[in-house]
This record gives C-alpha cells, structure tokens and sequence, in this order.
DNA sequence: CGATCGTTTGATCCGCATCAAGATAGGTGG
DNA sequence: CCACCTATCTTGATGCGGATCAAACGATCG
C-alpha cells in the first residue's frame, strides 16, 4: 500500500518496486505540527524530506531578523534538494510547518550512498531543480516588470491550478501575511493590491477569491504562470495525497 | 592533450579517461563570436554546451522587447544545464556572446541516451542547478534588503574574486551596460550608484575598479557573496582555460 | 571629422515600504 | 451572551529609492 504511495510522487515515480522497498526500508514518516520547525538556519543537514501532507515554508534569515521566504512546498514536492546536490553540511534555511504536515524522511547519508542503486531519483531531482530554478527567474522578471496587483493575480492563479480548486470560489490556504512574504512584497501592499484584481476579473473578500472573469485573468496574467510546469506535473497529486495519508499515518 | 582539458572543466572533473573520449567522440568545438547569438528564444533545444572561453549572456525576453538578463556564464560554465533536466524542446532563453567565445557543443539527444554511462555527470549537474538556484534566491533576497550600491558591492567583489583580479585594480569585464542589466537595476541607476561605493571601500573610474579598503568592503558585502562555492569551484579555471583554448582552437 | 555607441547627469515621477492607527475576526473566560 | 484579548488584516499619511525621460558628454572608429 505504502508502495503505491510512493510512487504517486513525482519524485518516485520512475522506481520500480525494488526500489521503492528499498526506500521505505531506510525511512520513516514523521509529522511536524504547524507552527513547528522542520529544521533551522544552520542545523546539520541529516535527512531529505517528501511532504505527503500539508505545507512547509522555507525561508531565510536576513541580517535584520527580518524573515525572506524563498518557498511554500506542498504534498508531493521535496525538501533539500537542494542541499542534497550542493553537499552542503549545514542548512543555509528554515522550514518551518503552515498546516499540520506529514513528511517521508530519509537520511542523506545513505542516499548519497546509494544513489547509483536509487533508479533514475537523481534524473528527478535534476528536473525538479531546473523547474525551481526556472520559477525562481521568473519571478526575478516578474518583480523587474509587473506592478503587485500582477503579481499577485499570477499566483492566485497558479495556486487554483495547482491545487485544483474551483476558479468561481475557494479560501486562501495560507494566511496573506505567508503569501506576501512568499511573493517578498508588504502586507499592507498586498492589502492594497487586493481592490486592483477587480481589473484583471478577480474578486477577494475576506480570504475567499473567486475568478469572475476569465478572459480578463488570461489577458493580464503571464501565460508562464498559466501553464507551469510544476502545475501540471503536481495537478491532482495533492488531493490524491490526502487520501493516501490518512492510510499512511 | 584535449582530454586533459576536459578534465579541468568542473563538469567533467570525476570523469574518466574512457568517458571523456566518449565524449569526444560526440562532440566538436565551435566558436561565437561577440555579438553573435547561440540561440534564441524558441529555438529548438538541440545541444547542451560547455564554455571554453570567453562570456555569453542569457537573457530573456520579456513582453515588451525588454531584455532581462537571466546570468552571464564564463570559461568554465556550462550552458542549457537547466533545459536539460528540464526535457524542454524549446529554449525559453537567449544566449548571445559577449565576447569572442569557444564552446564544446554535445549534442542533447545523445547525452540523454548515454546518461548513464557518462559516470557521475548527473550528480555534477544537480550540483550546478543547486548553486545557480541558491544564487538565484540570495539575489532575490538582495533585491529586497540591499540598496542598488550594496548590490553593486556584492558583484565586483564577487567578480574579483571570480576571476582572480588583482583587488588593487582591474578593469571591468563587460560593459557597465550589461552589468545593470544582470544586477537588474538601470544603467542610469548603476551610474548614480558608483561614487556610493566609496563608502564600502571601492572606488571605480571609468572602468577601473579598485578595492582600497578591504576591512571596509568586507562590512558592507554580504558573507554570501565574499566565500560563493561558485568562486572557489572556478577560482583558477579562467587562467587555465585561456591557455587550453588556445591549443584546442 | 561626423557618426555611433556607451556613459553620465539632471529633473521628475511612481510604486512600494514604512510608520501609525483603526478594524475585523477568532478564541477564552467570566 | 457579553466583555476581553490577541492575531490578522485594512487603511491612511508620508517618504525614499529607483525607474523614466531627456540631454549632454566621452570614446571609439571608419
């Protein structure tokens, strides 16, 4: 049963069931509490982790103990992928949990080991790595040539794609605090922003949104954002994921 | 004699004497001169590239003909790392020289197939993304907290240190043009930003930069920039690839 | 010597951050 | 059920940094 789990993510999707056995015997499944951090800035990196339910903020510390969230990773997408592959000993960021989560850990001193005898995991990785790398570039354009009403229009967006949810009404799964944090723009800006949506047919009150228009959202919204990858990679994983957690823990 | 070189690229470091002959086997070297571009933005993705010599600048385009520079790559770098693991047929990106380049050109097909074969490459190239992606995100976080002369800062010390200048005095690799746009600010911005740098120790006339207080510039640039992996991967490189390219052109 | 490209400087404007205060909501206990 | 508290969000006033527009300056090159 567990096996099947696993090879519902992205990650694992390529292993075969040796693999998969292999795996699970070298892993376990923790839960982190919301509110509760994963890791901190400077921490050993001992283990990698695939979320199966709920979602993690990543972020660093700035000089000013100021918080600069890099990432929200969700059910299905992996932590330290990164550090993984640049063989870092210690964490350069925080992750801290935004809802109940529960992750797959697995210890990084074995993966390493046995990469070779992991399938094509490392041909994974380099994809999701790219896919990240290519996000993070696009955001760095985003935030040289759109105003914040755009920004934020993109990632509500891209948030109904990627958690499949009703464009003509759903709730804010994180607090607008973490979103304007995660698009590194002000909270009172984000507050600001949330009237000039009307314009580009989306309406919020309160937390719920809703896409009243959308012919006027394709016409302002990046097709970039549209059409990401990872959306479509992750579409459906995340509900699918829920089920499979409940069997899970 | 070319084997050797192959060697010294960071890419091909753990690679054997029989998989770099693979490798040049299924290869050629081909040049590019200033100005030209190696492709363009649609293109199809056909070959994966590893610079000998020179610096070719990634750019993308955005909706208004604005050009937003995504990296500046130099002897030692590798070019379409991203594109792929990513298995994009098209190149979302624009590579065109800023200098006279040489460049090893592998075709992608091929280095799909022969993965496997092609030793500890892939572990090699998670390690590239996972820089670039860190790079990429302490960017984003210096555009949030830095003023446009601490950015400045950050990248000439990084430069130095990059290629090796002597911190007394050097000049500028590429034009101030070019650097703006990579640092993502204006030129005009840049402009206004340079006689700022004095305060961190840096003093810059026409295109001659020299560092004339250290213990000053180490206050102000981030400890991220001073000690990147990236620097001290290539550290050394560029010299020594200056020599190879000589003998493999 | 004009022509082109890169750079600098000046004037102005706009968007976002910042600071400050008020509004709303959810939760607790009397 | 209401008073209270705290966390989250909204709104207002203000200021600053960088973008933008415009023009002059400098260098390089046929």
């Amino acid at each position: 049963m567990i096996q099947l789990t696993l090879q519902a993510l992205p990650i694992f999707s390529d292993s075969n069931p040796e693999q998969v056995a292999l795996i699970i015997r070298n892993s376990r499944i923790i839960t982190c509490d919301n509110g509760k951090f994963l890791f901190r800035h400077g921490d050993r990196v001992t283990h990698f982790y695939v979320i199966f339910r709920g979602a993690m903020q990543l972020f660093r510390d700035t000089p000013l103990g100021y918080e600069s969230t890099s990432n929200i990773l969700t059910a299905g997408e992996s932590i330290n992928a990164d550090e993984l592959a640049a063989c870092q000993t210690n964490h350069a960021i925080n992750a801290r949990a935004v809802t109940d989560c529960s992750l797959l850990e697995i210890p990084i001193l074995w993966m390493r080991e046995n990469f070779n005898i992991l399938g094509n995991m490392a041909s994974k990785l380099l994809t999701v790595l790219a896919d990240r790398l290519d996000d993070a570039q696009v955001e760095m354009e985003h935030h040289a040539t759109m105003s914040a009403a755009q920004i934020l229009a993109c990632y509500l967006q891209k948030l109904c794609v990627l958690y499949d949810y009703d464009p003509r009404g759903f709730v804010l799964p994180y607090t607008k605090q973490l979103i304007a944090s995660r698009l590194r723009i002000e909270r009172e800006t984000l507050s600001r922003a949330l009237p000039a949506l009307k314009d580009y047919g989306i309406t919020v009150t309160g937390s719920h949104v809703s896409f009243t228009d959308m012919h006027k959202t394709k016409n302002f919204v990046c097709e970039k954002c549209s059409v990401s990858k990872q959306c479509k990679a992750y579409r459906g994983l995340h509900t699918g994921m829920e089920k499979i957690s409940v069997r899970g823990t």
